[in-house]
RNA sequence: GGUGCCGUAGCCAAGCUGGUAAGGCAGAGGUCUGCAAAACCUCCAUUCACCGGUUCAACUCCGGUCGGCACCUCCA
């Protein structure tokens, strides 16, 4: 049974969603404004692994996750662009798309803009207007908290207690300070729609609401986000929702991620901290990226550790990451070299532990998407197998061979479908990593190729002392290498 | 001021509907190897910021103290 902890109620929770077998499930996007930040990457993958676990476990799962592209801020900055709106909007989503697709983030089922859902977004208004929880006002319509009993309770705070601490100057136009804009009336040269209160655009919450419920209903299962959203945004989505629909609808459960935090403050645009995923992209695989997000449960803060060492940014976490995930395709390629073509999984008896993956991640993932814990039963089979890979004493030879199949298809089953990780080739992963940093190093591949030639002839005549000159002469450059059954090959030594 | 989160070994990080501390990195020793590397094996927190309380039993629950962070304004 999955259990989840609905930040709604901050209770762990079963999850039985209100359809059997199908799941409604909506993601707060972007607001396509500027490059994705580790933090996007981080909300994006955690619920991204809430999608794919679903649906690996069998849900049908209709995932929603919007893309604001109209907005205070991007009019601003489009401006500043010199870009016409549209484009520039859609210039970030492109990227942002991008950006994810390479930290192996599935893209969504519906992917709905908010420019083209205004009709949607007026009726949703007018709603709200006719059953007297929004006023219009100069061409605005403001939501009136006041008229929602439960306003505060998913952020745990009541009206009053917003109230003391709003910084917000009591606009003339709004009866609370609390109040939010539904719709903005339009300044000269902005781009807007027509609407019962004259040329405007949407405001910044009401857009959720209304494609939430155009794409999943007016009930559905998971609404999940960031937690700096929580307050006000989701908070007002509830507002506007429920104000308009009535009690018992819009979201059944609320998820919210932790942030990512760098030497232990905020990742803040003011403070100049922002880490860019197109900049980690250069120096990290997406995968590693991934890997080391997923190794801290989605609601904690995750600390993103850098310091400076010879004038260039060190990242030891995501050094790590990349090592370990060295490790995981090195023993995947292994089994592949031992497994051949053969690599079905016959039935019988295995070796004591070889079979324990599968539901050991279902168990940890059950527990509220406990990925660090999954990601360590990952490690538990890579290392059973390489140990049944290096001794096969006293393990019969279809055992081993059975279990050393299972133990390969497992990791990749379970990787994949829970974790959205270990799917390439290994070859793949380990070529590209070797090259990147070689080249990071300003190492030849074709160079190495050559010595490590030379090295085998020396071995070969069994001329030791030439063969270690020159090993000892790569591993000098940083390049250690591994002398195999199949022949030499090399890596690039850790730092 | 209001609200919420966090403080687990040198570092990263699970556990927190109570029953006696996952995993990773680093470190020490070992197996394998012509020598190495990789891989594997063994060791590495009598203790979970601190102080009280509840309990047969608390890292896990309650209260307090100290320290850190976040939200209340745009933010994943």
């Amino acid at each position: 049974m999955l259990r989840l902890l609905d930040s709604f109620t901050r209770r762990k929770v079963d999850f039985v969603p209100s359809e059997p077998g199908k799941v409604g499930m909506y993601l707060c996007g972007p607001t396509v404004q500027n490059s994705p930040h580790v933090g996007h990457g981080r909300s994006a993958i955690a619920f991204d692994i809430v999608r794919r676990y679903l649906t690996w476990s069998g849900f049908e799962v209709r995932f929603v996750r919007n893309v604001t592209d109209i907005d205070d801020k991007i009019i601003v900055r489009a401006r500043e662009c010199g870009e016409e709106v549209g484009a520039f909007a859609s210039r970030y989503a492109d990227e942002y798309n991008s950006a994810m697709a390479a930290l192996g983030v599935r893209p969504p089922d519906v992917e709905p803009r908010v420019t083209g859902h205004i009709p949607e977004i007026v009726a949703l208004i007018e709603r709200l207007v006719a059953r007297g929880v929004a006023y219009a006002a100069s061409g605005d319509v403001y939501y009136s908290v006041d008229s929602f009993a439960a306003y505060g309770r998913l952020s745990g705070q009541s009206i009053d207690d917003l109230r003391a601490g709003a910084r917000v100057e009591l606009g003339e136009l709004k009866q609370n300070p609390l109040d939010f804009a539904l719709w903005k009336a339009a300044k000269p040269g902005e781009p807007s729609w027509s609407s019962p209160w004259g040329p405007g655009r949407p405001g910044w919450h009401i857009e959720c609401s209304a494609m939430a419920l155009a794409h999943l209903g007016e009930t559905f299962d998971l609404h999940v986000g960031g937690k700096d959203l929580a307050f006000p945004h989701h908070e007002n989505e509830i507002a506007q929702s429920v104000g308009a629909l009535g009690e018992g609808t819009f979201a059944r459960h609320w998820m919210h991620n932790g942030f990512v935090n760098f030497n232990d403050e905020k990742m803040s645009k003011s403070i100049g901290n922002v880490f860019l995923i197109r900049d980690l992209l250069e120096r990290f695989d997406g995968e590693t990226l991934r890997f080391f997000l997923l190794g801290t449960h989605y609601r904690s803060p995750i600390s993103f550790e850098v310091f400076e060492q010879d004038g260039r940014a060190v990242f030891p976490g995501l050094d790590e990451a990349d090592r370990r995930l060295e490790y995981f395709y090195g023993t995947l390629a292994r089994l592949d070299a031992f497994l051949g073509e053969k690599r079905e999984v016959s039935p019988g008896p295995v070796t004591a532990g070889a079979d324990r993956l599968d539901p050991a991640v279902r168990a940890a993932m059950d527990d509220d998407f406990n990925t660090a814990v999954a990601v360590a039963e990952l490690g538990e089979a890579a290392r059973a197998a390489n140990k049944l890979l290096d001794d096969p004493a006293g393990v019969p030879k279809d055992v081993r061979r059975r279990s050393l199949a299972r133990l390969a298809h497992d990791l990749r089953e379970t990787a994949v479908g829970a974790l959205g990780l270990l799917g390439r080739p290994p070859r793949e992963f380990l070529h590209a990593r070797r090259a990147r940093l070689a080249a990071a190093r300003g190492i030849v591949e074709a160079d190495v190729a050559e010595r490590l030639t030379e090295r085998e002839a020396a071995r070969r005549a069994r001329e030791f002392a030439r063969a270690d000159e020159l090993r000892d002469a790569l591993r000098a450059q940083g390049i250690e290498i591994m002398d195999t059954s199949a022949g030499p090959d090399w890596r690039i030594a850790d730092a």
